[in-house]
DNA sequence: AACACTATTGGCGATGTGTCAATAACATGC
DNA sequence: GCATGTTATTGACACATCGCCAATAGTGTT
């Protein structure tokens, strides 16, 4: 029996890597710890020894999963609020689109959703995106807890037409962005002053 | 040990009566088979004997969780379409308010969503819900696929939506219909017309 | 080459699940 | 009331998965 001996460091990054994968494909419950060891080629206590619980790891991976470029975001679109919701729209399906399996794996809660921690995880990168959207239209700054809230909705607007465009095939690139974005200026115009 | 005997039918309702309540109140993965069998003061055995596997018996559950009196869906809104769109936004919101717990439980905040067959009951449900909005907005005619895939996108808002008001409850229920309706009105008049 | 450090292993105990033959309620007939 | 058949119900067995930890063996150092 051969064992090879990794950097702590290493070694770590190769089974999230392996639980990516893993977690991507197959919900919560059909990955077990044993198939996360076997394909990292690793003893299973080893798993829990970087990890913790089975439950802990998952966490790690729809962290990884959500963790999106922030970049592009830096340059916040000009002129008037159409332009700004095109732009907004238009970042955001480049985003998923690269990154689809993995990132609406996790957002459609790849297995185990209603679990406290991951609900968690989940809403916070919501939180991250809504808050970008904010950004994007002009209305950032210190907004109220109400007008987050409708920001988080449409961002949970944007994540359910992206499953009918990416997962289920039933919508071109062009409706979805013409979907969002009308959705998206019409909720600024009518909805947010509701909630200044 | 003093058994009881029950028709099939009444056992049957009886353990799901209590399943549906377990599974109201914690995710999935913290609910044994032991905990229904007990709190029903049966074996654990005669769950699996009624409902096949555990699986099986979340998928009843959500079943009857997601089943929504149709009533008053026959009365189809009058008038011109942000008449119609009030009225729709109304209907769903008095059902979504006064089954609150389970409803919101069952659509992705409680439950195992990314099952394979978990998302085919709730797409159904939510299928059904996108059919009611399109005859409340005057096409629910044979409407074309990406027509119903942008009409399933709206109810994923509104769950999204619903779950803001009800569970963080950062939204007013008056906040919530504007925000409903204006998004229906904008989508119906600007998205919708790309897919017919 | 001997040593120390620690990454890694393998097995133990606990928990949860599905299955199935054995058991005992309850109804029916005498 | 008593025997009998039907079947709802039980209890236990086999199996899988998980968390934990003492023992083991790579790997760099002296």
């Amino acid at each position: 029996m051969r064992r090879r001996r990794l950097e702590p460091d290493a070694r770590r990054e190769q089974i999230l890597s392996v639980a990516i994968r893993l977690f991507g494909s197959k919900p919560y419950a059909d990955v077990s710890t044993t198939d996360v060891a076997r394909d990292a080629g690793v003893a299973r206590g080893l798993v829990n020894h970087y990890f913790g619980t089975k439950k802990d790891l998952y966490l790690e991976v729809v962290r990884v999963m959500l963790t999106v470029p922030e970049v592009a975001l830096e340059q916040l679109p000009e002129g008037e609020l159409p332009e700004r919701a095109d732009s907004i729209v238009s970042w955001f399906l480049d985003v998923v689109s690269r990154h689809s399996t993995s990132w609406l794996a996790a957002t459609g809660a790849g297995g185990m959703a209603g679990d406290a921690e991951v609900n968690a995880v989940i809403a916070e990168a919501v939180d991250v995106a809504a808050a970008g959207v904010l950004r994007a239209v002009g209305m950032g700054d210190d907004p109220s807890p109400a007008l987050r809230g409708m920001t988080r909705s449409y961002v949970g607007l944007a994540i359910w037409t992206a499953q009918e465009w990416l997962q289920r095939g039933v919508l071109t690139r062009e409706q979805v962005h013409v979907l969002l974005s009308t959705a998206l200026v019409a909720m600024v115009e009518r909805a947010f002053p509701q909630a200044v």
